[in-house]
This record gives structure tokens, sequence and C-alpha cells, in this order.
DNA sequence: ATCCTCCCCTAC
DNA sequence: TAAGGTAGGGGAGGAT
């Protein structure tokens, strides 16, 4: 089989009902006695480790003394040149934390996971920006970490829930007692030094002030002008229009439901680029990526945002928990990321340049670049709006034919694309990686092993978070690591599928063709921010509104199911505060699934259903922080017609034969009015 | 063996 | 204050 992606299933988390037997300080761990002791051996292990290396290298100064760091995600610089800077000043470098074996995280991505597991740690630690050390390295003594904490944020056991405005001490950061200046920070008193740019290693360079200025300004001006920022934000006991206007501001609701708008476009006019020709030799795969895409669309539009620090999200409130969606690359270099809060970014670069979202220009510049990308393949798979694998196995020049690919898209959108040139999918899409900003780059099929030892785990497409913190805890680390298991073994610890696609991945090789878009298998809604019940029929009348949704939903994709899942999040036991503001908090997840004798439904018959479970299931209302529904097992409307046939005619071999499915698809649809 | 249900994980 | 969705793969464990 393909080796796509890896991912480990299995519970991760502490499961609701495991919870009793694990120690409160462990309970973002999930092993059982046998792995703290073989834990236990492997870190004095490495603490030996550490040991011969400090001394190997010198020891220079004793900046960190009584510091020990746990590096947690992907940093820059990364954990091999954090742990030697440690070492080289005097610090302990810990690679498996326990409660009491570090001082502080160091993290420079707050993804939902992270904040999720660091929520959970009852003995938590100050998780601060890798900054902190090198800052600290430069000023040659240890500096507050106040300036460089990414997040304190925490769910605080306790406390009333959706505080009004002003009153929610728990998403500021902590204060640590120390005030001293971040020595790069901007500073309001300060306005000479007020506008900071990272730079590589020396000094920080001025931002033009007032250029600054003007793009501040610009930013305020686009903030103001902002129909979804109208109005307080309410909950769902406030607005009786709350699933729609959630719906319509969320950027994950819309990359999430690029695929059915992308699938509209293709059908209106299909623009039939070369076909692939297979030939004796190597396929060649271009794996074709917007830089920054949600940036760079407010970068295009506003020529004085470009070279400044600019972050596209819903608020520019600098103490609050709106989600980066996208971040340039001059804001990157100070560390954000999508995902993280405002708060955290805003620590990180309190320049930052805000602007809100502009769905409907993405929506445009998805729709040209894949044009653009039709017209230079016959062979193209959409991944996400942004994304997409082409095949031009035999179409030329892979070089010229990126480079004009890349030019066309910047021309028609004014945005920059990077492309990734492997002779699989696998290593295209490493490719994109080394490529971007604004690049290209071709790992050559003998290269290919060679750059495979240079990534970390987490780069290997499916190893997230959790997986990561598995592969660590079986004591694989690094890429060569997993290549000396043997498959069975990878199997064995990880299961079957996953340890396979594992074995494969490490070694570069990936069995995929570019394949069309695959039927569609479900089809869902859920809201997990803003949802507060005030009584049972509030519940009840919320899934009324979700079942409208998957119901519309469904005709519109011209599917019916059989089987009905519901989905709730439920509160967990002492904790009443959501970090996030109107956010779902650590939850416990539940689902039921109701399988219906006939696929016949209306919006009616899933609200009933969906109600039923929802009973069955136990939660008092008050307790719902979040609620979905979702369909599967999909007869197709269109397998009634010879819509199944082609559909089997193309599994084999990946060609242009899915576009006339497509437009059989597009006839069926116009036939029905859609 | 193969299913089904209830999760978990990943990617955008 | 702010919009933590969506779909697919896959594992564990029990029922068939
Ligand atoms: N956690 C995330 C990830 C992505 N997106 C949105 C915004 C991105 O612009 C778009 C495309 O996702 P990418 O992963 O391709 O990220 P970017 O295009 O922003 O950056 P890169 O240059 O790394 O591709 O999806 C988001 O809102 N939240
Ligand atoms: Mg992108
Ligand atoms: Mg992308």
């Amino acid at each position: 089989m393909a080796s796509s992606g890896v991912r480990s299933g299995g519970a991760v988390q502490a499961r609701p009902d495991d919870k009793l037997l694990l120690d409160p300080d462990e309970e973002s761990l999930h092993h059982g006695g046998s792995f703290r002791t073989y834990m236990h051996h492997k870190m004095s292990k490495l603490g030996e480790q550490f040991e011969a290396q400090a001394a190997d290298l010198g020891v220079s100064s004793r900046i960190f003394q009584g510091v020990a760091v746990h590096v947690n995600g992907y940093t820059s610089p990364s954990h091999q040149e954090l742990k030697v800077l440690m070492a080289k000043h005097g610090g302990v470098f810990i690679n498996y934390p326990t409660p009491t074996n570090h001082t502080h995280i160091i993290c420079s991505n707050l993804t939902d996971a992270k904040i999720k597991q660091f929520e959970k740690a009852r003995n938590h630690k100050p998780v601060v920006s890798p900054e902190w050390i090198l800052e600290s390295i430069k000023a040659q003594s240890l500096l507050p970490i106040a300036p460089f904490l990414l997040s304190t944020l925490r769910d605080i056991p306790g406390q009333q829930r959706l505080l009004p405005f002003g009153t929610r001490a728990d998403v500021l950061p902590a204060k640590d007692g120390c005030g001293t200046a971040h020595p790069m920070a901007a500073s309001e008193e300060n306005p000479a030094t007020a506008y900071n740019q990272p730079s590589p290693m020396g000094a920080p360079v001025a931002y033009d002030p007032a250029e600054m200025r003007a793009a501040q300004a610009e930013a305020a001006r686009l903030r103001a002008a902002c129909d979804m920022l109208k109005g307080a934000p309410k909950s769902s006991r406030d607005d009786p229009n709350f699933v729609e206007s959630f719906f319509s501001a969320s950027r994950l609701h819309f990359i999430g439901m690029w695929k059915t708008r992308l699938e509209s476009l293709m059908l209106s006019g299909v623009i039939g680029g070369p076909t692939p020709n297979p030939g004796p030799g190597a396929q060649v795969i271009f794996h074709v990526d917007l830089d920054c895409f949600f940036a760079s669309v407010a970068e295009s539009e506003h020529p004085l945002f470009s070279g400044k620090p600019l972050a596209v999200c819903h608020s520019n409130n600098a103490k609050g928990t709106a989600e980066i969606s996208s971040a340039n690359y001059e804001a990157r270099k100070y560390g954000i990321r999508a995902g993280m809060f405002m708060a955290g970014a805003k620590q990180l670069c309190p320049d930052l340049i805000v602007v809100p979202y502009n769905f409907e220009r993405y929506q445009e510049v998805s729709e040209q670049a894949y044009k653009i990308m039709m017209a230079c393949s016959a062979c193209v798979q959409p991944l996400s709006c942004d994304e997409a694998f082409l095949d031009v196995t035999g179409l030329g020049d892979p070089f010229q034919l990126a480079s004009r690919l890349r030019a066309d898209i910047q021309a028609a959108t004014g945005c920059t694309a990077s492309v990734g040139i492997g002779h699989n999918l696998l290593i295209a899409r490493l490719a994109t990686k080394r490529a971007k900003p604004d690049g290209q780059c071709h790992i050559q099929e003998a290269e290919a092993a060679s750059a495979m030892l240079s990534l970390e785990l987490s780069d290997l497409p499916g190893v997230g978070w959790a997986t990561s913190k598995k592969l660590a805890s079986l004591g694989l680390q690094s890429v060569a690591d997993l290549q000396a298991w043997s498959k069975a073994r990878l199997q064995a610890e990880l299961g079957d599928k996953t340890g396979a696609a594992l074995w494969d991945a490490s070694r570069g090789i990936d069995t995929r063709r570019v394949a069309p878009p695959a039927v569609r298998k479900s089809l869902g809604a859920e809201v997990n921010w803003g949802v507060r019940f005030d009584s049972p029929q509030d519940a009840t009348r919320f899934l009324g509104k979700l079942a409208e949704e998957v119901w519309t939903r469904m005709g519109a994709a011209g599917v019916q199911g059989r089987s009905l899942t519901l989905k709730l999040k439920k509160r967990k036991e002492g904790v009443y505060n959501p970090v996030k503001f109107m956010g779902h908090g650590i939850c416990d997840n539940l689902s039921r699934t109701h399988t219906f004798h006939r696929p016949a439904h209306s919006a009616a018959t899933i609200h009933r259903a969906a109600c039923d479970m929802l009973t069955s299931l136990h939660v008092p209302h008050a307790d719902i922080r979040g609620i979905g529904l979702g369909v599967r097992e999909l007869c197709h409307w269109e397998e009634r017609i010879d819509w199944g046939q082609a559909v089997a005619s193309m599994v084999q071999p990946p060609s242009l034969i899915w576009f006339s499915c497509l437009n059989a698809l597009h006839t069926q649809q116009m036939s029905r009015g859609l």
C-alpha cells in the first residue's frame, strides 16, 4: 500500500475512564509503571550523554546555572543547537520532562495540542521562547523571563465562565515579579527604539518608524472596516444567529470547506493542461504551496506591509486569545506561527501588524492558482486551498516548468508560491519546505536518502505532536533512529499500518501516485466555540440548527447517509474557566452513533435522532462546551447514474480522466439545479 | 477474519 | 474579548 502518512492511533492522552489510575502530575502521560521505569533509565542515560557532551564542548559560562530546560516542539534554533548552547553556558537540557526535573519549557510554537498539554500539567513550568536563551547569552547574564513568556495561560478551576470584559485575569500573562524589559522589546516609553526587527545574530535593526506608523494605521483602518468585527462577540446564549455568524467568520470552517467550493470551480471551466507521459524513467512530482497564503494576500493588496511583520487574525488585542491564522515570513523570524494566541505573538513582536480576514479574496486567489496549475498539468491533486500535487512527468525541464508556474501564479494573484520537486509525493512535499518562501527546490532521487537524515521526526508527514512523544518514549528521536528499527518492530509498537508507513517514510519511500479527489465518505458540522447553554431546551434548539446545517450540506453535496454521529465536548470535572475567550477549555470528548434503517433523511429526522443521543449521553446542559453532527455511510446521488463506473475506471491509472468525471458530476448537478 | 463503535491523531 | 472546522486514516476491543 501507499505510504501516504503516518498516524499513531490509540489513546495518547489519558482517557476519561483512566483518570483515576493516573498520578495527577502525570496526567499527560499515558503509560503504566513499566514505561516510567524504562523512562527513568533512559533519562539517566541521557544525563550521562549530556555530561560527556558538555565536557567535549567546554563550558564557557555559568549563565544558566540552576536552569533546566525542556524544549517542546519545533524551535528555531533547533533542539540540538539549544542543547549545545545550554551545555556551553552551564545549564541543563532535559529530554524527558517529569514534574520536577526541569525549570522552564522552551517553545516557540504554541499549538492547540501543546496548550492542552500545558493546561493539564498540575505543577506547570513557565513556557518561554528560545529567544530568552539567545538573548541571555548575548547579554552574558540570565535575563528575566517575563518578556519572553509565551504563555502561562491556564484554565483555573473554581472561577466563572464567560466573565464580562476586563475581568479575565486568567488570560493575562503571569508576572514573574521582575520587570526588567527585554533588551529587544519595543516599548511605549521609548519611541526611538519602538520599531525593531530581528536580525540573524547582530543588534536589532529598526524598521522605518514613519513607514511603520503608516502600516499600523492602514491595518487599523482595515480592522475598522471589517464587517465581521462589528459588535461584541456573542456566545450561543446571546446570539440567535450564532451558528451562522460563527461559520461565516471561522477560518477553520473556511479552509475545512474549501474542497466543496473548489469542486464547483473545477467544474465551471475545465482547463485541460498537458497530460504527463510516464515513460520509462522516474516520475516527476511538483508540490505547490502558496507562501503564507492569507498574510500574502494582505501584503499583495497593501505593499506598505511588505517587509514588516504581519499576521492575519480576528483581533489585535495584545492580551487576547485570538488565534493567528497566518504570519508572513518577517513575523516568523520572531517565532510567530499559525495557531498562536495574539498575546503570545505580541510578546514575541509587539509591533506585529494585524489585519483581518478577507475570505472572498482568498477564494479568488485560490481559484486563480488552481487554474494556473491545471494549465501546467492535467494531473492535479488538490490538497488544500493553497496547495496541490502535480504530476509533470515528461512535460519538460522541471526546473523551468516550476519557474514558469511560480511566475504565472505571482503575476495572476500577487502572491508567491513555492514548488518542491521530487520523484515521489513525499520527497516533493519535503522539498517545498526547503524551497520556501518564494523558491523552488528539486531533491534528486540520489540525494533523497541523505535528505531524510537531516529531518526532524516531526517533519515526516503524519508525525505530529502525539506521535513524536510516542516515538520519543520508545527512544526514537531522529530519522536515523527510526531507520534502525525493523518494520516488524515498528508495527508491533505502533500498529500495522502506522508502523509500515513510518518505516517507508523514514526512507523517503512513497508509492502513492498523484490521484483525483476521492469520493467523499463523511460530512459534518460542529461548533466548539462560544457554546454555552442555560437549559436543556437551549441544547436541543442548537442541535436543531446543526441538523439544518448538515441537511443543507447533504443536499448541496448530493448525498444521503445511514449513520449519524453526535459529538460532544463536556467540561472536565474541576475545570470551569477556559484559557481561550469563549473557548471549550479542557474537555472530555464523547460520541454516540445512530444507524438508520433507510438512508432517507430530513432535517427533522436528523434532529430527532441527535436529540435521543444527546439524552443518552447524560451530559448536564451547563457542561456542554462543544457539539457536532456528522453523517457517514453516504450514498452518493451520482452513483445511480454512471458516475460509479467512471470512478471505478479511473481508480488505477491517474490521468486526465477525472476531469471528465467532474464534468459528469457537473452536468448532474446542473440538472438538479445546484 | 471482519465488522462495528468509540475514540485519537493529523493536516490544512 | 472573538469566531478552537473538517475529513480521512487508523487503533483497541468487543460482537459477529
Ligand atoms: N493552523 C492554521 C493553518 C493554516 N491556516 C490557513 C492560513 C494559511 O495561510 C492557509 C494555508 O496553510 P499553510 O499551512 O499552507 O500555511 P501558509 O500558507 O500560511 O504558510 P506556508 O508558507 O508555510 O505555506 O491556511 C489557518 O488558518 N490556521
Ligand atoms: Mg501555504
Ligand atoms: Mg498549504
